[in-house]
DNA sequence: GGTACGCGTGTTTGCGCTAACAGACAACGG
DNA sequence: CCGTTGTCTGTTAGCGCAAACACGCGTACC
């Protein structure tokens, strides 16, 4: 045990200040340029020094300040990601895959909250646009809500959205609600129904909007009427309300395609309140494959996406625009698929 | 019109710097201290001097460098928050609620995750503990597991755990299930129900734990006795294996108390596929109150809690320790209550 | 035998900001 | 009238790191 000097043990001083490169330097005996170097991993360093350096930094438990680092390469390593507030479930699950893959590639992630529907404020948007603390921006927000917020704002720094609409100077990744949708229908389709309805997600979201067209593209594709679809806003409580209006106004609807779990599940709801039963009477799909939709009685055939997969994509595509070149792995749109259960049978003759 | 001199109009230029202090203090015709004053609100500045300061900023879009802030100061104002995959449902609303806060505050959030199950890569971690990167944190994860992470880290910086089993030296803020849970038992005791039996949460998880000790304080209480309950992971897909299980061992159970809403789900689904009946033949009561739940068929009765607050107060306690004396706001346990609705009602004689 | 080059390393400089100190000037009391 | 106090502003230094450059040495090559 080595003596601690003439101060006596070392309980009861105050924390110690955190070893800086230049602790390191002068342990190992070296520059705090050659530290810098063996700790960024650069090639050109004699392997006996690296390794004298390595022993000091395990000795001092040294950590890069990633301030210095940042104000001294221009560089933060930190994507910044911008949510309204995470209620919505798929939002959870682009952020896991964004962390992750972010995580992977030794990049921080920081959180800019907007408070969802005023969006007046801005100012942390502001802050992250214009790049001094962030490399990068993932948005997971309403393009449109986020054009409103940015108009004017110097954009200094890559942005990928997740909600795109194909309006955005930024380029989107996102699951594309094709494959699944489409088979959805035609499952519906082929099981005889005629009059497929479709409970639509909010009409600002360019994803909602793009599941309603598909459906409506692919009962046109079968010379088959194309009902109004209202819009709810991805609740359960919306499904429910839009559905027992549904089954009222509408009653020879025999199925309904709904834009999420949350709205099918409302619509199941509704259904057990006004006695039509599922999939007898009615025939029902959701979207997202979410845990309770497996679950439901009757099990909800909804369309599964891999949403991880889209916040992860959305984080190699910043990587991408920000050191080009770089392998970063696969980028664009993630596929969805079908999968049938319970809630869809052959309508009643 | 300015001229932009012998180069021609500025288009083509690349990328402006972005603006700092000195540029403002050149414009403004002042030190860049005093820039600096204004920009941090101290009170000591003309009035006069700070409107041009403020003039200056805004003609020049000036926003400062947080990283050459930090490095300045030795604080960063951010907040790492340590959670595990986000996959639960309350995880999320408590980081909903820690990014509404913090930013409140003027604190970012940096999202450091840990890979649930293996926890092998603690690198992240011990980063974030080393308080380079960060002034303060919130836990999210389960604290048992957190303890075996950082056992003989050095910890600079202040902790909060939302998941503390009261073994940790880091202060906990959660909510609090006595009232609900004991409320939610209650009201099955009243109803008529003698054997009650319970879904629980994980073992490793210190608020599961909390759950099933009220369920058996207050069964005791009234002199039954208590059943095992068996432990789930919080899943629907734990719920409906547990549930069945159950249904077949121990039929003469007539009510369950599941640790949360995705297990109560489970449950019914297994009550569905065995041809119980709920509420007739028995009685079930969930946590959590997720959306799903007050549109299940039936509607199932469960406790609702406030888990937005609970990450809005984790952020006060950590600030409260960061600046003691400050009014933070309050801190402490967040109640719970028991809201009843179609999945209970008494047994059958 | 000299030029050329590559490699490992050290030195200098500056990123943008704030803390600490220093100075100028006005107001005020003894 | 001078010291004292207070208010506003400027100067200097340094936070920890990496870019750019300089340097010494060995090796290859003609």
């Amino acid at each position: 045990m080595e003596s601690t000097g003439p101060g006596g043990p070392r309980v009861g001083r105050r924390l110690h200040r955190a070893a800086s490169m230049a602790d390191v330097a002068r342990l190992a005996g070296v520059s705090s340029q050659t530290v810098s170097r063996v700790v960024n991993g650069r090639a050109n360093v004699d392997p006996a020094t690296r390794e004298r350096v390595l022993v000091a930094v395990g000795e001092l438990d040294y950590r890069a300040n990633a301030a210095a680092r940042a104000l001294a390469t221009g560089a933060t390593r930190t994507i910044g990601v911008i949510a309204s507030t995470l209620s919505t479930h798929g939002a959870v699950l682009v952020l896991d895959g964004i962390t992750e893959e972010a995580a992977r590639h030794g990049y921080r992630i920081s959180l800019v909250p907007v408070h969802a529907p005023s969006l007046r404020d801005v100012s942390g948007v502001a802050t992250a646009l214009a790049g001094r603390d962030v490399d990068a921006l993932v948005v997971c927000v309403a393009s449109s809500v986020l054009r409103e917020a940015t108009a004017g704002l110097p954009v200094d720094v890559p942005v990928v959205v997740t909600d795109g609409d194909g309006q955005d100077v930024f380029p989107a990744v996102d699951s594309d609600p094709g494959p699944g949708v489409r088979a959805a229908v035609e499952h519906l389709l082929d099981l005889g129904h005629r009059r497929v309805a479709h409970l639509a997600g909010p009409g600002d979201s360019a994803t909602a909007r793009r599941r309603a067209l598909v459906w409506a593209q692919v009962l046109r594709e079968h010379g088959l009427p194309v009902p109004a679809a209202p819009a709810g806003d991805w609740s359960a409580a919306s499904g429910a309300v839009l559905g027992a209006a549904l089954l009222a106004e509408h009653p020879a609807t025999t199925a309904v395609v709904c834009a999420n779990d949350q709205m099918a599940l409302g619509l199941l709801r509704a259904c057990a309140d006004a006695g039509v039963r599922v999939p007898r009477d009615l025939s029902i799909t959701g979207f997202d494959d979410v845990e309770a939709a497996a679950y439901a009685v009757p099990r909800l055939s909804t369309v599964r996406h891999d949403l991880v997969e889209v916040g992860r994509r959305a984080v190699r595509a910043v990587l991408q625009r920000l050191s080009p070149g770089a392998d970063v792995g696969p980028v664009g749109l993630v596929p969805s698929e079908f999968v049938a259960r319970e809630s869809t049978a052959a309508p009643r003759a």
